[in-house]
DNA sequence: GGTGAAAGGTCATTAAG
DNA sequence: CTTAATGACCTTTCACC
């Protein structure tokens, strides 16, 4: 069920450098190649890697500005609808239910803080949201990452 | 600056397809090989793409609960230190300083609603953190995705 | 292990800003 | 005049059987 030391190093070193192919995995790892190539169609069947796409970074593209928000749904009409018209909206990156009586996060981005409160309006405009309170991520001190969890969860007794 | 609608359209492609060599973004975009090669490097050097590392669904490790914590931090100390302390543990996966006297907002991971428990217990006990109050994901309603913001952005007047 | 197929680099030519 | 795209050629390297 859970992943092993190996799957945990050819993880770590994918993520290290991207590009590199089967057979390079295979000489850093010490192991043979179509071990590499077996681990790998694992990890990628059982889900635990969903796939190599490109890391895009929103703050390269002119959006720098990152905020959480949170919602009251109205109770009546439930999330689902909400949560399809805020995937309409290309700066909501996510969008989560999450504990308390109708609520919803959502992290979205913006070119400026003036853009931000435009991208709010749009948020509050959705049908079925009564009321949104924002913060601004003033500095992101961890970067997403899930290497050091993948790292844990190779370790046999935590 | 920004990027133009053939750069979306790499991006979008290598989303779809992550393991597509650049001959064959080359035939499908229906340009040359140097394009898809010199835009791609563009891409990297100017930090829009930060590269191509495998995505790792932490819910297939068996952490598929996630939280988000907020986090009253002691106003003598900064969050640094508080942030160094946090990127400790594994199940933390991003760190923010946001809005408001000493806040910082985490995302993290757990096994079961009862791992969550020792996760923020984890939290609480770093020195400098104050209180926490902390939100369960029950669903993903929108899975975290930056496509249509690099559509958007590829865009000539938004 | 062998083989067909890419990647990655360089270059001259052409087009467009 | 600068920047970008193209098609061609080459060598190394890898993926697949």
């Amino acid at each position: 069920m859970a992943i092993d030391e190996l799957d945990a190093r050819l993880i770590t070193l994918l993520d290290a450098e991207p590009r590199l192919g089967v057979l390079e995995c295979s000489r850093r790892l010490g192991v043979a190649r179509g071990t590499v190539q077996a681990r790998l169609d694992r990890l990628v069947a059982r889900g635990v890697v969903r796939g190599f796409g490109p890391d895009v970074d929103p703050a390269a593209l002119g959006y720098d500005v990152t905020g959480f928000v949170t919602m009251q749904i109205k109770q009546v009409g439930g999330h689902d609808p909400v949560a399809e018209r805020l995937a309409g909206i290309p700066e909501v990156l996510e969008v989560h239910t999450i504990t308390g009586s109708g609520d919803m996060l959502c992290r979205v981005v913006a070119r400026s803080n003036a853009d931000l409160q435009r991208v709010i309006d749009l948020i509050v405009a959705v049908e079925g949201i009564v009321r949104a309170s924002t913060v601004i991520s003033l500095a992101t001190q961890v970067p997403y990452r899930v290497l050091p969890l993948v790292v844990a969860a190779s370790q046999p007794n935590p």
